[in-house]
DNA sequence: GACAAACATGAATAAATGTTCATATATTCA
DNA sequence: TGAATATATGAACATTTATTCATGTTTGTC
């Protein structure tokens, strides 16, 4: 059995795809993604200080909305704090062929 | 030795993979990596009509124009015709991931 | 050299996205 | 109940990206 390649889907799924991609083209985004990859979950507060770059917290809220929104991230509301985790850890497969990609 | 993951990676490296990925969201572009995935290299008349989604030539050549210059693919000129490839095959791991992902 | 084929380019516009700022909501605690 | 903390939301604006259309360039052929 061969590992599925897109080479095969059809385009609803080459939309999504496109999408999800999307989505998380943005260093701030692919930031807090690694973050999560390393921790989870990990309240807004927490992502906020552990980022390099500085981000106002309510960027940085827009980002994970938009995140959850398209599926890549879950929340989980513990009392005041709101807890992100990735929605799916196999995603971060592609993180890693990705990282030792020579184009990068 | 352990695989490289983006969190151990500069913030330039971050701007540079989000670059690529914000390159490659688009269905057409994701459809070309495809056929260039199976049979390289396709000049733009030979890709044109492989795509499944119609498109304009002009925006076709739009579209590899701009993953030219991100450095995704490479082309050569060949009497009239271009003949297009990607830059890195490894490249396509990431692919397989992401095809292989349950977020699609 | 004129014409056709294959492809690129550029300007104009439309649409999507990122960013900031001000404000809202929910929860806890005194 | 009022204040403080954690986070979300929404409007406004700037920037980027996608798309179309018209035209340009190069090469090959008669």
């Amino acid at each position: 059995m061969q590992t599925d390649t897109l080479h095969k889907i059809d385009f609803a799924k080459l939309e999504r795809a496109a999408e999800i991609l999307k989505t998380i083209s943005h260093p701030v985004r692919l930031e807090v993604i690694e973050h999560l990859a390393e921790a989870e979950p990990l309240c807004v507060g927490e992502l906020q200080t552990r980022l390099r770059s500085t981000v106002e917290q309510s960027m940085l809220s827009h980002h994970l909305g938009k995140m959850k929104d398209k599926g890549i991230l879950v929340c989980e509301k513990r009392g005041t704090h709101i807890y992100y985790r990735l929605a799916d850890r196999t995603f971060l497969n592609m993180f890693d062929c990705l990282a030792s990609c020579p184009l990068l």
